[in-house]
RNA sequence: GUGGGCGUGGCCUAAUGGUUAAGGCUCCUGACUGUGACUCAGGCAACUGUGGGUUCAAGUCCCACCGUCCACCCCA
């Protein structure tokens, strides 16, 4: 028969590899937490309608990268490509505009692009995602961008780059669009195909080509900042005062552009080096239409997304070790029928007394000491049948190899003495 | 979707076109004590990704497919 393998582009995440991913998602919830963001999980899969529209039917993601499938009761579904989209609907669906404003959310999940994988891209990937609903101020911008400083710092992570950018509005980005079209109009001999084809599908993308013959046309082609409306220009401005009065370190990026459709003013993406290609750990910024696009009533909002598998070859790029997971600090082992029982008893014992404990399943002596040495438990417990004639059972430090014998009574109380010791 | 690299036990690695595909790690058993690590002895485990082709003979050469890795596109 033949064997089963995983799907291309998805991972098996195992034991070796928990300790990363409890690390960061544990952090990442409990900074989000520290910000005043509160969860929330909505599901994997949504209309494939929302997508389309949310996300945008120019992009890449609408175009090729989505899973879509059609139910058993034909509902056209699609695993979801992004959490926005799906946090907006439900912002809409159940009334959270009725919270007091800001409603801040962060999520925590799986989600699905059909691309072809390569280093730091997967077909199902995780994202940490923090969303402000409601706020028109800058000071959204700014804490949905201290939010991810915070969760980056805390991870001791190191040479990031903070890009930023204005893309403007409906009001001022068409003039922009214009201006960049007619600008590339007079350099089309000297661009490369895609980007004569950007040019048509979604000019602003134009501008981070990186194929070496577009670079000279990129550099002397005009700049979103420049063609910003008035308010566009305020809010950018004031964004950019908040993070100078900080001396947060940033770049403005003017090829910075992003690939959903929703974004307007503000746009953002923390890069990194030594993870390969895809540099982007983090990106993000201001969708004020989105939510009235989706059938809610207008609603600035501001946001970003982190990809976990990124953060986590930073990590390994820069060494960084996360915690160890807990073990169990006690083992039980035993020689014969009549100790088995008793060492049943005990392991539930310890359980119910809130110590962590394992009980070996089978084989010598020989082999359950190999085994608790093996799951690194500090402590064993070895049940014999000589001691258990006489209401004992042996006592064994593993780090020190030191053994005692103690009555079987004062088990329990003997593990709590020797783990608040060490 | 396009391009390139790579596919040998669970993992890592070896094998001038020529016996029964070798070794290390892991795992299991045993010896040294009814008692872990270190050491020693032994054991389980691969129709060499799949299918064709060349050849007296293919892990090795050729083709296709699949998978994987990296890059493009684009993004986290």
């Amino acid at each position: 028969m033949d064997k089963f393998t995983r799907p291309t582009g998805t991972q098996d995440l195992l034991p070796a590899e928990q300790p990363y991913w409890e690390y960061v998602t544990s952090s990442a919830a409990a900074t989000a937490r520290r910000f005043g963001y509160e969860r929330i999980e909505t599901p994997i899969f949504e209309a494939t309608g929302l997508f389309a529209r949310g996300v945008g039917g120019a992009t890449d993601i609408v175009e090729k990268e989505m899973y879509s499938f059609r139910d058993k009761g034909d509902h056209a579904l699609t695993l979801r490509p992004e959490f926005t989209a799906g946090v907006v609907r439900a912002y809409i669906e159940n009334g959270l505009h009725t919270l007091p404003k800001p409603v801040k959310l962060f999520s925590l999940g799986p989600i699905f692009r059909y691309e072809r994988p390569q280093a730091g891209r997967f077909r199902q990937f995780h994202q940490f995602n923090a969303e402000i609903f409601g706020i028109q101020d800058p000071l959204a911008d700014l804490e949905t961008m201290l939010l991810a400083w915070d969760l980056y710092a805390g991870w001791d992570f190191k040479g990031l780059a903070f890009q930023l950018n204005s893309t403007g509005c409906p009001v001022c980005r068409p003039t922009f669009s214009a201006a960049l079209r007619d600008y590339y109009q007079s350099h089309l001999h000297e661009i490369c195909e895609d980007c004569k084809r950007r040019l048509e599908t979604n000019p602003l993308r134009v501008l981070d080509c990186k194929q070496e013959r577009c670079q000279p046309v990129i550099a002397g082609a005009p700049q979103s900042i420049a063609h910003l409306c008035e308010e566009c220009s305020t809010h950018f401005t004031s964004l950019r005062s908040y993070l100078d009065a900080l001396g947060r370190p940033y770049t403005i990026n003017p090829r910075l552009v992003r690939g959903l459709d929703y974004y307007t003013k503000t746009v953002f993406e923390v890069w990194a080096e030594g993870i390969g290609a895809q540099a982007a750990v983090c990106g993000g910024g201001r969708y004020d239409g989105l939510i009235e696009l989706l059938g809610g009533r207008p609603t600035p909002a501001v946001g970003f997304a982190a990809g976990l598998e990124r953060i986590i070859l930073v990590m390994k790029a820069q060494g960084l070790t996360p915690p160890a997971l807990p073990v169990p600090p006690v083992f039980i082992a035993f020689s014969g029928d009549a100790a088995r029982a008793t060492a049943v008893r005990l392991v539930v014992d310890l359980r119910a007394a809130a110590i962590g404990a394992q009980i070996a399943m089978g084989g010598s002596l020989k082999a359950q000491l190999r085994q608790a040495d093996k799951a690194q438990a500090r402590f064993v417990f070895i049940i014999g049948e000589d001691e258990l004639a006489r209401g004992e059972v042996n006592f064994k430090d593993m780090a020190t190899g030191t053994q005692l014998t103690v009555a079987l009574g004062t088990a329990a109380a003997q593990v709590s003495q020797a783990l608040a010791a060490c």
